[in-house]
DNA sequence: GAGCACTGC
């Protein structure tokens, strides 16, 4: 028998249990006291059936044409939420804006739109849920057409992008958050709602935070819009004859608006309720209790400088305590005991993979049997399919994860949670307008979030790899992805909305003042605005599309170079990220395969070869696996790119090729990127040509060996240096031809950083403040 | 000679 490897100990520093709320009274039917209460002065939807009671409601559940089951019936019945209906209701009768804090498990993402439309909300208009992923928005509808015994796409719909289910009869409609956006985009007062709900709200995701914004507009609106009527009403109603009674009665039924008001919710777990209370004018906050099992937590004595090795040890004494511990035995041989370990990206998930496999024949005998399973978004389906196979008897799961696990997968029987505490983020510099992807540390929602994962079908436990001091001086929340990206696009949409005063818009959390300055820079250099800050024509058209402005200019100005049809298939390519998966021990082979589609004309033709082989190939599943290509990735690029197209067709634009001619394509990428540039310097590094700073080639850049005298590049990244990827070599006197109002005649700047456009720009950018 | 976390339209 070998003995354990030196493990160091991880001392058992018992937490409180489970995720207790501060300072709430928790109240026996579920729900707790409305802590704040303010009526305000919407009205509730129509007095005949808001006031009708809630016992009534079971009636209309089987109206449809397929029966419901007892069997649901009852489940529903047994959901915390269903005590809580009464209260919920009445709230959000009386009030236009209703915080609901409730833990997972609860099924208020199901059961509410249920419950409001039974209560009548739906005959004025559709109730809409948002959610942050597509699969969610999905999934609960189509869980919530069965309950109510209804084929998916009639009462009951989800619209996502490339896939709507949804119709004229769809009263209840699970969105994702990005798609209400878009609605917004046709429909600035998105009049045919009569409730929104937007869930998974602590989330914070950009499209969540655009629609706080929009919703608050659009509620305001609309009931100032109603007051006005009704004052018109009482004007027109003291003019009439006071004896005509029934004659009046049909003049107001006239005039009567059809506007009616909008019901906002705002479903969260606990942490952020102030903050959407307080923008929300004190709105009244509901907390539901769920249904999580307690977890343990531990946390570590000291700081592990190497959290990656302090996940090695703990995973492997976490396993050894099966041998010695009756209680864990049989607890673990009952439900199951699997492991999931929480890791920043994919070396860090592939390194330990490999620590653990090489302790794995050295471990004691009796031990049971130690499966390991990466898991993280760049990894191929079939690959990602075994977190979720059950171990065998005799056998535990170790799942090495992303945050994919975090919140977009939920893993059944998960045990123990091992985690590390950290996190890549993606945050924009605006002064150089550029992202970089850090590790962080996590913040306490998100430890708590990760610890509930061992919590969901049974007792668990939480390893949490750092000090409880570092927990508590954590953040509350993560930074808002609003306030750590780049809002060209952002710009554009609320201008297309309708919002032209982007640095007056009432955010919940506004982006960085110099953000906002650098996207409208950006934006103006792109030709999206005017000098007055406006939408141009050719903004019109860029905010249509669903890329990002670069992408977009490039795509509509490619018409003028007759090549549209390379243009889309090259940023549809370019939108998914991994068309070659490369495992880790073929890397010789994966450079042999893509030789055969390489071009010195840039990635970008390089990845229009895989796209034209791909098509000749007829997406062949074998032709993929041979060429090391991501099938879901290529799956979408042609989803991508026939949503562009059938954009492109809409407004009437001509989709030619170019054949081979990719003089064209380079110049085309030139009218949208042409701020991305960069020239080789003697010391074969490059300077951008915009500002001079030091960028390379990344290596998984086709023309990393090439180094082309001049090259434009879609993005730049910040790791260990600047790093280009994605690019394609140019010609210098292309920029003033393609740009002359940002390159002018002048000659192309190598040196410094002064930009006559600037100037300009400084005006603009001021002239919005006000 | 480096290494992209995760979503969404």
């Amino acid at each position: 028998m070998v003995p354990p490897p030196s493990l160091k100990k991880i001392p058992q520093t018992k937490f409180t249990p489970n995720i207790v709320k501060k300072g709430v009274n928790k109240v026996s039917n579920g729900v707790e006291k409305v802590r704040k209460e303010r009526p305000q002065p919407s009205s509730s939807p129509s007095s005949t059936s808001s006031s009708s009671s809630s016992s009534s409601s079971s009636k209309t559940i089987v109206v449809e044409k397929k029966v419901v089951s007892e069997e649901i019936i009852q489940q529903k019945k047994a959901l915390p939420v269903f005590s809580a209906r009464k209260a919920l209701v009445e709230n959000v009768n009386k009030h236009s804006t209703v915080i609901i804090i409730s833990e997972t498990g609860t099924g208020k993402t199901t059961q509410i739109p249920q419950y409001l439309h039974e209560e009548g909300y739906t005959n004025k208009g559709v109730i809409a849920i948002t959610q942050p992923r597509r699969v969610a928005a999905v999934s609960i509808s189509k869980r919530v057409s069965d309950e109510m015994g209804v084929e998916l796409g009639q009462q009951v719909g989800y619209s996502v992008r490339f896939d709507d289910k949804s119709s004229k009869d769809t009263r209840l409609k699970y969105m994702t958050d990005g798609m209400l956006v878009r609605e917004a985009m046709l429909d600035a007062s998105l009049s045919k709602y009569s409730v929104i709900i937007l869930d998974e709200a602590h989330e914070r995701t950009l499209n969540t935070d655009i629609l706080f914004g929009l919703l608050k507009k659009i509620q305001k609106k609309r009931n100032d819009r109603i007051k006005q009527l009704e004052k018109e009403e009482q004007e027109e109603e003291t003019k009439q004859d006071p004896e005509s009674s029934n004659n009046n009665e049909t003049t107001i039924q006239k005039i009567k608006p059809k506007i009616s008001p909008l019901k906002i919710i705002i479903m969260s777990a606990t942490l952020d309720a102030e903050l959407f209370s307080n923008y929300f004018d004190n709105a009244p906050i509901l907390y539901i209790e769920g249904r999580q099992f307690p977890v343990q937590i531990y946390y570590t004595n000291e700081l592990q400088k190497d959290y990656v090795d302090a996940a090695l040890v703990t995973v492997l004494q976490i396993h050894l305590q099966y041998l010695n511990n009756e209680t864990i035995k049989s607890e673990e041989d009952e439900n199951g005991g699997d492991i999931l370990v929480f890791l920043t990206g994919r070396e860090e998930i592939e390194n330990l993979e490999k620590l653990l496999i090489d302790r794995i024949p050295r471990l004691p005998e009796g031990c049971k049997e130690l499966l390991v399973r990466p898991i993280f978004a760049a990894l191929p389906q079939e690959q990602q399919m075994k977190v979720f196979e059950k171990s065998p008897k005799g056998s535990r799961k170790v799942i090495l994860a992303t945050n994919i696990a975090e919140t977009s997968l939920t893993i059944n029987g998960i045990r123990y949670v091992v985690d590390t505490g950290v996190v890549k983020s993606k945050i924009y510099n605006p002064k150089i307008g550029i992202d970089s992807l850090n590790v962080i540390p996590i913040s306490k929602a998100s430890a708590r979030q990760r610890t509930g994962r061992a919590g969901r079908e049974f007792e668990g436990k939480c390893y949490r790899l750092y000090t409880q001091s570092t927990f508590e001086n954590m953040d509350d929340s993560s930074i808002p992805e609003i306030k750590r990206s780049n809002v060209a696009n952002v710009i554009l949409q609320l201008k297309t909305i309708g919002v032209h005063d982007i640095l007056g818009f009432d955010f919940l959390e506004r982006p960085p003042l110099p953000t906002i300055k650098k996207s409208l820079e950006q934006l103006y250099c792109l030709e999206a605005l005017t000098d007055q800050g406006n939408l141009s024509e050719l903004g019109k058209k860029m905010a249509m599309f669903p890329l990002d402005p670069m992408y977009s200019k490039t795509l509509l100005k490619s018409v003028e170079f007759n090549c549209l049809e390379e243009v889309l298939i090259i940023i549809s390519m370019l939108s998914v990220e991994s068309i070659f998966f490369i495992p880790k021990d073929k890397k010789q082979e994966v450079e042999s395969i893509k030789k055969i589609f390489f071009s010195p004309e840039g990635d970008h033709i390089t990845f229009l070869n895989v796209f034209r082989e791909y098509q000749r190939v007829k997406g062949s599943l074998e032709w993929c696996f041979n060429h090391f290509i991501n099938i879901k990735s290529m799956t979408k690029v042609i989803n991508v790119f026939e949503q562009l197209v059938k954009y492109c067709i809409s407004i009437k634009l001509k989709i030619e090729s170019c054949e081979n001619d990719f003089e064209k394509v380079r110049k085309s990428f030139i009218s949208g990127f042409f701020m991305n540039v960069a020239a080789l310097q003697p010391d074969k590094k490059y300077k951008t040509m915009v500002d001079s700073k030091e960028i390379h080639i990344h290596p998984t850049s086709f023309l990393f060996d090439i180094k082309p005298q001049y090259i434009l590049y879609n993005e730049l990244t910040i790791t260990t240096k600047a790093f280009a990827r994605n690019v394609l070599p140019i010609e210098p006197s292309w920029l003033p031809e393609i740009c002359p109002k940002y390159y002018g005649s002048r000659p192309i700047p190598q040196d410094q950083n002064s930009d006559s456009s600037l100037n300009t720009l400084n005006q603009f950018t001021s002239a919005d403040d006000n």
